[in-house]
DNA sequence: GACTATGTGTCATAGACTGACAAAATGTCA
DNA sequence: TGACATTTTGTCAGTCTATGACACATAGTC
């Protein structure tokens, strides 16, 4: 017996009830995360928390830390074909702006335009991060990844210097950018996470490394 | 009692004992790793082969990682003190260098000197190298830690500029040298880590910065 | 309703760690 | 040298993340 809840694309029962398992999980680990600390939480409470086994737990996420890092919430078994499919979004966006913009200015519009859609979506993705932020391992992690992101922009960038992906300036770039971007989401977080002012605090960090370093 | 066999400075003899023994745990760990990898290598087989239980392993590295990213052969309990000490030494060397000089002229001529020499002294900071790059999860790892150098480096950075430390350009720059390094010591040890390439690679790749970003 | 694919729980296990305790080695002092 | 304190070590037990194997249940199909 099935409430047809959300109105999902192309969805057979089976596909729409693992996202909602999936969906279950992730917010219950967030929960625990925020009550008792992502250390301090074991798999094993999270599993209780829905009702499932650990062993299921690990049928849904790869690893504990995937509560945090994950690609979209319908990561399924294809995990490794939607972290494509979602790269390819950011690579084609940056692809897509102009060709006389320089590559900070391309990230910038991209930035505006996705980040804070990210963030608006559902408040997971706000949590997630409020909870990197809270443990030192996990910022550390997240610095430099970006949810995996960095390979595909060191492909934007590449393309967009005229270069190859794995020549120095396109990598450099990417590392200082995804560095950005995490130096900026820790402000958001700790001025309260408006909204509204995540397009301002992206301005600010370009303007103050263009100005720093040019 | 004192049997004087090294002459490290002020060593009674069980903190030379300990120093040897943290050493043979090392060695005998990079055996392992470069036959069998870094993953299927078990602590408990690196304890075996040094001929000590994997509950001492663990009483000289605070964990397994600590094989590769660790900080100095006499690391103990001060390891926090040591780790003080290596950083403030990368540090005073920048904060040393002319005023005059940029940030990225500064950091180019401390690599000079000092990764060259960091891995003539033994080889062991090859070999742990050699490992790290070999295997993915790790080179991830060490990508945006750099031994943990990149506080510092943000706090030397910012001196120059003159900026606070936790200010946006300082902290991208370190993000963006720190993965220089690693591109430079990633194509070093492709080219076979012949000790004299090395000046020249670090020259060639700031060289390159500057011209694709400049 | 039978058949198949998939999801789930249980059990067992590997591997990285940690705390507790007793035995052994080492250092100190009389 | 012998008594005593400190440090090191091994053993044991236990936690936590993660995985493989198996049996059972459920959903989708004919």
């Amino acid at each position: 017996m099935r409430i047809n809840l959300c109105d999902m694309p192309g969805g057979t029962l089976r596909e729409r009830q693992r996202a909602e398992t999936r969906t279950m999980i992730l917010q219950a680990a967030l929960n625990l995360f925020e009550v008792a600390g992502y250390e301090h939480t074991t798999v094993e409470d999270i599993a209780a928390e829905v009702g499932i086994s650990s062993r299921t737990f690990f049928r849904y996420f790869e690893s504990k830390t995937e509560l945090l890092f994950d690609h979209g919430p319908a990561g399924e078994r294809e995990a490794a074909h939607l972290r494509a499919g979602k790269n390819s979004e950011l690579l084609a966006a940056i692809v897509a702006r102009p060709a006389h913009e320089s590559v900070s200015d391309a990230l910038r519009a991209v930035l505006r335009e996705q980040l804070g859609q990210m963030f608006d979506a559902d408040g997971l993705k706000l949590r997630q991060l409020q909870v990197i932020l809270a443990e030192p391992s996990l910022r550390l992690q997240a610095q430099d990844s970006f949810h995996e992101h960095r390979p595909d922009l060191a492909k934007a960038f590449a393309a967009r210097l005229g270069q190859k992906a794995d020549d120095l300036a396109p990598r450099v770039l990417a590392a200082a950018f995804t560095e950005t971007i995490w130096i900026i989401l820790e402000r958001w977080a700790a001025e309260g996470a408006e909204p509204a002012h995540l397009p301002d605090l992206i301005d600010e960090a370009f303007a103050a490394i263009s100005t720093g370093l040019g």
